[in-house]
DNA sequence: AGAGTTGATACGCACGATGCATGATGTACG
DNA sequence: CGTACATCATGCATCGTGCGTATCAACTCT
């Protein structure tokens, strides 16, 4: 069916419904009373429904008059509602951001940007989960997700920009022959098993520490791998071996593990916030400016 | 703020989101491409923001035109859905009908009325309530209410007609003296005490009453009076007396009361319909062609 | 490189909404 | 009871705006 019913008709009709007295509502509405009168009618005519009663010149509302009041109304203030989602879309201030991260992002780094994103940008709704870094670098060139946190390597086709630089640091059994010092070499570690991230999760994290292990004169004996953070952390507790994370760290097990500080001079591992150019979403602009703004001093 | 936003741009813009291909879009809204781009570019710069990324001529939402679509197709949507309950309201197939009325209304006319019209208006919502007629009169006129049924009086100002003749019939408690005759007349109870309404709330059946009394030759003796048809037939059933009722009378108590023909030929208890013609609810009009059309044959 | 799409812009026209003047009808009040 | 006032509808001229035709500009595909 094709109304021609306008939402001018709609104004029009609500400040006369509200003035029942069409030569004020024309005043109101910066009209001459003719011109309402005939607005009126061509709503009526449109709906095929008489919207007021004129009985003795005065105007009262119908039956179906209250019906479509009620209506329009609403119709008026849910059209101001959507331009105003639409503007505040625009600026960024509504939507949805998607970010992943890996582990070692979540104990500090994260926690403070999202902090300050939530407070800026309290409407946003937040689409977090980790991811490893591969399948970030993929969801990010396929427009999947807006925003990604990783360590190490230059990802092709994206912008990236280093927010975090954190030492590596040895993770010792508590009773561990070393764990008394307050600094350690790697090479102190040579005769040691090691717990290390999966290999096949993320090649580059366990192939770094074993590259550095060999810069040191050994070859480390890797005892058990496992995928997460915490499941490394609880080996070491439980005396399997030795480790290198990835500062800060998790606090558990605070008893049966300690970190100590390298001497070696290792370069730094880096989180990098990573991005596709490509995406033009205003949320992922705002949280840009966060990322850059302080940063770019 | 005024927006000069209009349904027609919302309606050009549904489609061309849909269609991502202005010309095409035009097509099928019956406008050409040039007309199509304009109002677009119209729609956005009302806006003030843009819903397309034209990216290398080819027509992409933005997130702020993600969001608008929505909006712009739940606006249409709601507006289609004002029109067409405006028209049902038009038609009385939508809307209340408050309805009231007396007591002896609720045990067979009402049933049936609300019945059949319930059948043919399912989305009408009935308001229903027990009024005793004057206060159903008062409100009749005043437009508080838009049908009323009750017995005798006519009503100045009102439109009424008779939808039901219902006989007096005598309720008398089962260990009466005349509770094995099939009829009894109305001397027959000359010596009995009387169980009658409250005059207060309905002095018309309390008067006609005693008015057939006075007619059989005897003055009632009213040993005790109540406000609701229940009541009275609890008192009889007790023992506390007998009385006059309108038949269809209610089932409760049938060990302990019987109801009995009078062979007095007393004119039969009317029940009307009643509504002012100045009530121009469409509802009301369809109630009534209900009620007048079987009974015009 | 050239043909074919596709969106934006220019220009003239025509329809429609507006304002002014007036008519029709009802109300208030002396 | 009649006249002045109020209120909504209608006739008519005008102005604005949205539309179509023609054309341009930019990108795609072969």
């Amino acid at each position: 069916m094709m109304y021609a019913m306008e939402l001018r008709l709609l104004r029009s009709f609500v400040v006369v419904a509200d003035e029942l007295n069409v030569g004020r509502a024309a005043t109101r509405l910066h009209l001459t009373q003719p011109s309402l009168s005939r607005q009126i009618a061509a709503l009526e005519h449109d709906l095929g429904v008489e919207l007021f009663a004129r009985v003795k010149k005065r105007f009262v509302l119908t039956a179906a008059g209250e019906s479509f009041l009620v209506d329009a109304r609403q119709l008026l203030e849910r059209a101001d509602e959507a331009v105003r989602d639409a503007q505040r879309v625009h600026r960024g201030e509504l939507g949805t951001l998607r970010l992943r991260f890996v582990q070692s992002a979540t104990f500090e780094v994260l926690p403070r940007l999202l902090g300050a994103f939530r407070a800026a940008n309290p409407d946003v709704v937040l689409d977090l989960e980790t991811m490893t870094t591969i399948r970030q670098t993929e969801a990010l060139r396929e427009g999947r997700i807006d925003v990604g946190l990783f360590r190490l390597g230059v990802a092709r086709g994206l912008e990236t920009r280093v927010i975090s630089r954190d030492p590596l640091v040895a993770a010792l059994p508590t009773v561990h022959r070393l764990a008394r010092r307050k600094r350690i070499s790697l090479a102190d570690l040579a005769e040691d098993p090691f717990v290390l991230y999966t290999r096949a999760t993320g090649p580059t994290v366990f192939d770094t520490i074993v590259g550095h292990c060999r810069a040191a004169g050994f070859e480390p004996e890797v005892t058990q791998e496992a995928a997460d953070v915490q499941t490394i952390v609880s080996l070491v507790a439980a005396g399997l071996g030795v480790s290198l994370l990835v500062a800060p760290t998790p606090r558990i097990d605070p008893e049966a593990v300690v970190y100590r500080e390298l001497s070696d001079d290792l370069p730094p591992w880096e989180l990098s916030v990573a991005w596709s150019p490509e995406n033009r979403s205003p949320v992922l602009a705002r949280f840009l400016d966060l990322v850059r703004g302080p940063e770019t001093r």
